[in-house]
DNA sequence: ATCAACCGCTTTCATTTTGCAACTGGTTAA
DNA sequence: TTAACCAGTTGCAAAATGAAAGCGGTTGAT
């Protein structure tokens, strides 16, 4: 169960768990673009990660607890793979990791414009979509008084894709 | 120079420099251990690094430009690596990498007291020790009305380090 | 002047991880 | 009946990692 860490150190810890380069980008998909299912994961995201790094990064964030499957009720080969709270308690620090991207590294506008409004939002929004994300994984009961970060940021970048399409197209 | 990027996600960009068991090791040991010197990185971290993987980093740092090296005027073969602002704008993830960590994983206790103290302070607290690291590391002239939050974070490692030995000696 | 400790790495080699491409056995909808 | 779809698995080459020893030069103490 338990491999020997390298050391005590929370961000060590974190690292041990997180620091490569295909975990945090599957919940990243999961996270903001509502992927749930295994081609989903594999055909729909920008990066193109290979289906035996896929299957072995879904069966280890499942051990490791951030990640959870279920057999989809409505096709007998569907799986479903829903975020645990641990998992949700990385927005702040995925907000974080796009802020910083955002202002040292060459991102796309499409892509960088949920990050600038999660980074715009602050603490608040997090708490928010945090929230949504446990009524849509965990099966929490929703709050109808708020209205849904998960779509704004959607819409969002959907608004900046069709713009630049739109001028591409010119 | 530039290879190929996956794509230009914030936060896909900022695993591709940072996505890995070692870099923000590194820089979380020059940052809030302040190691300066190959040496001092390779036998004073807790993780024990491999002399090799450590050069590695260390090149690979400097060209994407979050650390730069200089000789060291007092000894002809030492090196000092300093962070540059790009690194230092890491504070506030390594921050929240910490408190992830710190909740969720096995963490001890004496390297756990400086994660604790930067979530407590919150961005206030982690601006302070980003203008310190900007004394340390940039040559910026120090603001003498603000005290060190550098030696609050090592004063309180240092006391749960003695307490605990403390026990351990009875 | 001598010598041991220290300096930032490099080299070698075994092991592990990654990435690509093809493929599997089964399910579903037309 | 059949074509598309389902979650993966397999085989293999290339790259990254990790442990250990070693390198030529510098330094400070004797």
């Amino acid at each position: 169960m338990d491999e020997a860490h390298r050391s005590g150190c929370p961000i060590n810890l974190t690292l041990e768990v997180l620091g490569d380069r295909w975990s945090l980008i599957v919940i990243r998909d999961i996270m903001f673009g509502n992927r749930r299912h295994f081609r989903e994961l594999l055909q729909k995201s920008d990066e193109k990660i290979a289906s035996n790094i896929l299957a072995d990064r879904l069966k280890r964030l499942v051990e490791k607890g951030l990640l959870y499957r279920e057999d989809d009720p409505s096709h007998k080969q569907k799986a479903i793979y829903s975020l645990t709270e641990m998992a949700i308690e990385l927005v702040p620090l995925l907000a974080e990791m796009g802020a910083w991207g955002r202002r040292f590294l060459p991102v796309s506008e499409e892509l960088a414009i949920r990050a600038e409004l999660l980074e715009k939002g602050g603490r608040p929004l997090w708490e928010d979509f945090m929230q949504e994300l446990r009524v849509q994984h965990l099966h929490v009961a929703p709050d109808p008084s708020k209205p849904s970060v998960f779509e704004r940021l959607t819409a969002a970048y959907q608004e900046v894709l069709a713009r630049k399409q739109a001028a591409a197209a010119e």
